[in-house]
DNA sequence: TTTATAATACCGACCGGTCGGTATGTTTTT
DNA sequence: AAAAACATACCGACCGGTCGGTATTATAAA
């Protein structure tokens, strides 16, 4: 078995994102994340050579799932399109409910870590891009207004992060599935050129 | 004088805040808001009955002073009063800068802690409700489409913690202010009636 | 007004315990 | 046998909170 390492090393990475997201990061200690995993210190301490090191390689892991996620998300048009991204919401829930907190807490880091913030403020800016060239899209294919896609992607990406701060504090408070398909239509309501029948 | 101590109390609030928004909650020891303050531990604890008692009193400073700056907010009609409401982004970045970052903090905390959540989820539905009711008010005075008044507030409170956590995150990544006015419009032009030429 | 009494505000040494990280030894893989 | 993987014991710094005691201020009796 040349898996032995590899196998361990993702025992103690499940076990540190459980506890992170149960106690947040100051609050688990690697002894704890240690126990958590069945392995010893040393071993931990053999895979990553800090605490934060296996935080950063968490969120790495995430933004790559995150990525994974979305690749197949082009719909017959553009409201369609953003429409069906908030399908993906109870999925994002669901699969990554254990890296929303941590996801949290790394952005609380990024604020007072440059070099953090940093590396936090690139995938959002990607995600951002990735959007202004949706809106391109759907200007070019006469489904959205002429309007700036930049403010646009602004708008649509301010919301996200509204929409999945608020699930994650209170993750029973609403149907965020619902609330977020509402919250793009009321949007759209706004961009689309004309009234195009969205639905579901 | 008994105003001595609250002149104490007052000092050790104000380098809390200093620390807090420098370096964090956690990695902000009360020996240091002892120093900085000019202060022994036992004043402390005098005044604050532990660490997190004054994080508490902190934040709920900030959202009687944020509650106090959102009293005279009525202009002629709902839309304008929604746009003016981004004029006071930036007066809200310049006087509550250092409380920001805290207020993530108190975000994170709240995930971790049942009584927290319930001290900070009460004011986010106390502004939930008042968004909700001045979309009542423009439905009534005709200037906005028949919509779920609280579908609408959703996403407008969703926008706003959206917008505050990016301007938190990144405060000269962008002019917040004209993003959050253009943010506004763009969702009004979704929930407007007609177009009633917003201007600011 | 002065003095006695009580209450409040403040001081700073100290403690129990935790935590991230290391040094060193043992087992397993190559 | 050499190297990688893992285990155990331990260190020293730090931290939130306590506590016995001391100023300082308010109240009231003399």
């Amino acid at each position: 078995m040349q898996q032995r390492s590899e196998i361990t090393r993702k025992r103690i990475m499940e076990a540190a994102t459980r506890l992170f997201a149960n106690a947040g990061y100051n609050a688990t200690s690697v002894d704890q994340i240690c126990k958590e995993a069945g392995v010893s210190k040393g071993a931990f301490y053999h895979h990553f050579s800090s605490k934060q090191a296996i935080f950063v390689a968490l969120f790495e892991d995430w933004i790559v799932a995150l990525d994974d996620g979305m690749k197949e998300m082009h719909k017959e048009n553009i409201p369609q399109t953003l429409l069906y991204l908030t399908n993906m919401i109870p999925l994002i829930f669901e699969t990554a409910d254990e890296h929303l907190p941590i996801v949290l807490e790394y952005w609380l880091l990024a604020g007072h870590d440059e070099v953090i913030r940093a590396a936090i403020l690139a995938p959002y800016r990607h995600y951002q891009d990735l959007f202004a060239k949706l809106i391109e899209e759907g200007m070019a294919e006469g489904t959205l207004k002429t309007i700036n896609p930049q403010a646009a992607a602004q708008v649509i990406v301010s919301l996200a992060v509204g929409l999945l701060i608020q699930g994650i504090l209170d993750p029973k408070g609403a149907d965020w599935q619902k609330v977020a398909s509402e919250s793009i239509q009321i949007l759209m309501n706004g961009l689309g050129k004309e009234d195009i029948g969205l639905s579901l």
